[in-house]
DNA sequence: TATTGTTATACTCTATAACTATA
DNA sequence: TATAGTTATAGAGTATAACAATA
C-alpha cells in the first residue's frame, strides 16, 4: 500500500464514536449493539442452529403449555404472518407441535415435542453463556438500568 | 368468547415484562426495543422507503466523500458481501455511484449523486423526528448513559 | 500473501394482502 | 363483525464460499 493510499484511508475513523453526527443518534447505537450481541449470540447457537426468536418461542412455549400464535406475537411484539413461517420452521424441526383448542376451535395449541424440550435445555445452557458475556461488561446496577432504560423503549 | 376461552387467555401475559425468567435475560431486552424503534424508524421513513442501514450508508458518504465499501463495512460492523447488496440497491436507485480509487486500483470510491443528497436531506429531517420520539422517552442524563452503555456491546 | 470488490447462493425475519373457519 | 390461523408473495439483511484484480 503506497502512502498515499494510506493516508486517504486514515482519514475515515473505523469507529461510529467517531463520527460525531452519527454518534449522537440513539437510534443507531440500539441497532449496532443489537447486531453485535446477535453475532455473539449466533456463535454460541452455531452448533445448535437456533436463532433468537426461535429461542424465545419455545421457551414461551415451555412456559405456558397450550399457548396460542396470536399470544406470542403479542409477547414478541410480531406479526402473526411473521410467526407463522418460524413456528413452520420448528414443527418441520420437530421441535413444537400444533394442536386445536377444544375451547376455542380458532385457536392453535403449542406444545413442545421431546426434541424440542432437548434443544431448548441445551440452548438454555448457551443463553446462560451468552448473558455471562453480555452482563460480564456492566456492573449489576449497570445491568438493571439498561434493561429499565430498554424496556421503556419496547413496552 | 365464552368464560372459559378467556380465563385461558388470561393466563398469557402480553408483556414479556411478566416472564419472570425471560424478563432477566438483557439480549431479549436488547431485540425487543431494536425491533420497536425499528418498526418506528420505518413508519417515519414509509414515504421515503429508506432503510437504517441505507440511511447510514448515504450518511456516511456525505461525510466522508470517496470512502471505500471495506471503511463503511468496518464502521457499521458488517459483512463486505452484504453491504455490497445495500450499495447495490441504492445505486439501482441512483441515490450513489461508485468510482475507482486512482490511488489504489483495488478500492471503490463512492460519491452521492444528485437524488441521494436531496433524499439524505429529507431523511435527516426524519431522523430527527424519530429520534425525538426515542429521546423524548428519557432525561438527557438518561440519554447519554444509554448511548455509554450500548457503546460497551459494539465498541 | 493479503486486500478489495464481486457474484452466486441460501436462509431468516419482516410485512401486506387475501382467504377460511370460528366466535 | 371480529378474531385466529393460513397461504402467497415480496423485500431486506445476513452470511459463506469462491473468484478476479490489485497490492
Amino acid at each position: 500500500m503506497t502512502d498515499h493510499a494510506q493516508a486517504a484511508a486514515l482519514d475515515v475513523p473505523a469507529d461510529i464514536g467517531d463520527v460525531a453526527e452519527l454518534d449522537e443518534i440513539v437510534g443507531m447505537h440500539i441497532a449496532l449493539a443489537n447486531a453485535a450481541a446477535y453475532r455473539h449470540f449466533m456463535e454460541s447457537f452455531s452448533d445448535l442452529e437456533l436463532t433468537q426468536k426461535q429461542v424465545a418461542i419455545l421457551w414461551l412455549v415451555e412456559t405456558y403449555p397450550g399457548i396460542a400464535q396470536t399470544d406470542i406475537a403479542k409477547i414478541l411484539r410480531m406479526d402473526r404472518a411473521t410467526l407463522m413461517a418460524i413456528v413452520n420452521r420448528l414443527e418441520t424441526r420437530k421441535y413444537l407441535a400444533r394442536g386445536r383448542s377444544t375451547a376455542d376451535r380458532r385457536r392453535q395449541t403449542l406444545a413442545l415435542c421431546p426434541d424440542g424440550e432437548a434443544m431448548l435445555g441445551r440452548a438454555k445452557i448457551a443463553i446462560r453463556e451468552h448473558e455471562d458475556w453480555l452482563k460480564g461488561q456492566f456492573t449489576e446496577r449497570e445491568q438493571k438500568t439498561l434493561i429499565e432504560l430498554l424496556k421503556r423503549i419496547h413496552s
